[in-house]
DNA sequence: TGGTCCTGCGCAAACGATTGCGCGAAGGGA
DNA sequence: TCCCTTCGCGCAATCGTTTGCGCAGGACCA
């Protein structure tokens, strides 16, 4: 039930504990025949650094807070937490680092703040909530996945969505859509403002403009993408193709046009986002702008790693992003 | 950067900070109106002891590790997972626990051992894997929520799965259904067998057999419900209604159904078990013998934290479940 | 040869909590 | 009044690691 200690390791090779800490965190003042006696031993044994004694003297936790909504509504439901988490889970592990699983609004940084975790990763929060602002102001080391709304001075990570949408739309215009529909996400959503921004620039480029009585709302979720569809649909000049803010949309949109007797890809084209396996599996499957969710799980981690460990840090450039045409357009 | 500590609470109240902790652990040796004076004024500046240290000293963390599988197939991404987890993080919260998340296989326990987590969490993992035998040999506190194979030695939380699938296989005996098939889940599958042994009960109960050329394995996804249905209804004699091991499963035979021609529930019934909120949203919205996840992993947390404090604790009766009847039968 | 500097390493304090032990005061019985 | 018990509380060690400081010994220069 417990490991081997410094201490332990400093007498099998015959010196103080002090100077095995310093051999293993590579500082100055140890001779390079004792650092290497001491790195051998320190394999052999298999030994690990109490990451509770080291936090415990000013280190930072190698425990990293990820913080997830606790809204019902897509918690951890929602196909890409779990790739984003799995992408995160590698990193922090290749690392040395653990992860932490909180649900928002609770207390954002307390954890930090007790000494448990070192930093805070946002997985598609609300980054317009005050508990985030006040997070920055007490240098809690902090990195988003944005999920709503924008934040340009929180270090974040994230897939290039305008361009996203923009590779969408430009896939429909060359097949000759010209009454193209969108169902974005929620308000202030940035997924869904990206890409629907970027939507418009395919369009301004092919000389059309997006009509604004075909977006609809919707929350992330099969249902809200079921019924806007049936609301599209039930325009009087509906559209001929509707862009989904992501997968569980496009595929709540496909069971809303099916059950409206509305054929796909003969009377209405439809595109996702992210390229889940979801997406692969309606009749027929739809076409997606896919993202690599557990890359960006991967990044977010790198960053914030280096956030924790005072390293020089920058935010990547945006995650590129490749249409996947299936069988909807 | 840093919360109240005790010496700050000892200094404050004008005490020895040995007598703080003893009146937050509820020891005696405390007169009652010093206690008092100590917990008023800790309750006053939100004074939460650190873990780190009261873990060096032995204590065991109040952290909680999580191990789900790594597998692509199913890793978080079923919605049991984020329902589970969320009932899970809540129970925690409330006991002043806190959740870290691993991904199996990554050897079993090594967090606990390195002093980082208290206890283990297994959420529907291989119970037959060699590490976890390994764990409870270490003493390691652990609890399961059984996912794949049996094991009796391990202190686990479960739902009522035999009388969900008798429920299940009652319901379509009572509606006239003679040719009952099932997909079940992979080989060693707890959930296929118990679910599977509860229909056949049913089905001796009103004097029917299973038939075995009706029954087909699969994998907890959409994917595979989407083969097996479409297999059994190629059947020479096909079932008249198909009970599926959990909700994705049933979602993906229901399209299956949709495109081999089939009508819900005019040719075939479809049930599924879990109750997660997509079976609601197919056309028509399934029947399903719904099942609490939260309360599952509000228990199992509730469980191992008994286990982490060596209290008293045995594993809680299994979960009721509800049929939960909707269009597709 | 004597003085200075540098290198390598040990000593000890510190982080925040728990806990065994011992001490003084109060209370009760003889 | 004296002794013994009991109660309430403080002292100090302890967990495993980091880190400032100081000491010894060798190298180097004059």
């Amino acid at each position: 039930m417990r490991g081997t200690t410094l201490k332990e390791i400093a007498q099998r090779v015959g010196t103080a504990p002090s100077t095995v800490s310093r051999a293993l965190n590579g500082l100055p003042g140890v001779g390079a025949a004792t650092r290497a006696r001491i790195l051998r031993l320190v394999r052999r044994c298999g030994y690990v650094p109490n990451p509770m004694a080291r936090s415990l003297v000013g280190k930072p936790s190698t425990i990293l807070d990820v913080i997830v909504p606790r809204s019902a509504a897509y918690a951890l439901t929602h196909p890409a937490y779990g790739e984003v988490l799995r992408g995160a889970g590698i990193e922090a592990e290749r690392r040395g680092y653990h992860l932490l699983l909180s649900f928002a609004p609770a207390a954002y940084g307390e954890r930090v703040e007790q000494g448990i975790a070192g930093g805070v990763l946002l997985v598609f929060n609300r980054a317009d909530d005050p508990g985030i602002a006040a997070l920055l102001g007490r240098g809690v080391p902090v990195v988003a996945l944005p999920g709503v709304a924008h934040r340009t001075d929180l270090p974040a990570v994230r897939s290039d969505d305008v361009e996203a949408g923009r590779i969408a739309g430009r896939h429909l215009v060359e097949l000759g859509h010209r009454r193209i529909g969108m169902i974005v996400g929620p308000r202030n959503s940035r997924y869904g403002a990206d890409r629907l921004a970027g939507l418009q620039r395919a369009l301004r480029e092919a000389g059309l403009a997006l009509d604004r009585r075909l977006t609809r709302t919707s929350d992330f979720t099969c249902e809200e993408g079921y019924r806007a569809a049936r609301s599209l649909m039930a325009e009087p000049e509906p559209p001929t193709a509707i862009v989904c803010v992501d997968d569980p949309t496009a595929v709540g949109a496909c069971w809303g046009c099916l059950a409206a007797g509305v054929r796909i890809p003969g009377d209405v084209s439809l595109v996702g986002f992210g390229g889940t396996k979801e997406a692969t599996l309606t009749t027929p499957p739809l076409t997606t702008v896919s993202i690599d969710y557990p890359e960006l799980g991967r990044r977010a981690v790198d960053l914030l790693v280096r956030l924790v460990e005072r390293q020089p840090a920058s935010a990547p450039p945006p995650l590129a992003v490749r249409l996947d045409v299936r069988g909807s357009t």
